[in-house]
DNA sequence: CTGGATCCCTGGGGATACTG
DNA sequence: CAGTATCCCCAGGGATCCAG
């Protein structure tokens, strides 16, 4: 491992793929960034704020969310149907580092633009 | 949006979801939390430290990177050929919070697993 | 309004073999 | 050692229609 063999990253990295595999979705992480900023938001709701989601996406995401512990569902038997979902008390511990890689995405992301500009002119 | 319209997430949201796109790769994601530990890691070194990545899946997922300005590519001319991998300074500011996602990943792996199981059984 | 059910298709990505 | 080149498969996810 180059001059750095000292670190036993190899199961650490490992063990983080396999629970890194729900945020790798991306609609994963805009659910969650969604959620974590309003509190109790409707099924319309994340459809609009989740823009380009389709619906079965959108309701798959939530349930693997909630069976990860991260979403809670509440449906109420009205008519029309209600349905609110929030984050967990796990899943507010994920906001916030979501939310910062979100950040980062909005503050990098014409640097990223212009770099790919660059590397592909350069071709 | 129920009682919180007034947070105009739709367009942050949306913009974050373009840059977004890079990161919702596992293997960037790991990549870049290689590299961000070990200084100037080599080909092979990656290839063991991100497991289970294949040759090819690791070589795009360099380019990418390196597209995206986010990875610098130092090609040595020897024999055997050696070639070594760094963040860019982007790149590094970068490592922070996809770091810190990383270690979410690894200090809930056992609550979202038992969430899981919990989930799973219920049914 | 909230989703479940279907159909379908693209491309991410794995396996294998070869080259400079 | 560090890739390239192929082949190939299947699951993510879009569109559409239906239902409680």
């Amino acid at each position: 491992m180059s001059q750095n063999s000292e670190w036993s990253a190899s199961a650490a990295i490992w063990s983080t793929r396999t629970s890194l595999a729900r945020l790798d979705n991306k609609w994963s992480a805009l659910v969650v960034i969604a959620l974590g900023r309003g509190s109790g938001l409707r099924f319309g709701d994340l459809r609009t704020l989740v823009e380009g989601v389709s619906a079965k996406v959108l309701t798959e995401t939530l349930r693997d969310l909630e069976r990860d512990g991260l979403v809670l569902r509440h449906a109420y038997a009205e008519v029309p149907p209600r349905v609110v979902y929030e984050l967990t008390e796990l899943g507010c511990t994920l906001h916030a580092p979501m939310r910062e890689l979100g950040d980062w995405a909005e503050r990098h992301a014409e640097e990223v633009l212009a770099a790919r500009e660059a590397f592909d002119a350069a071709r």
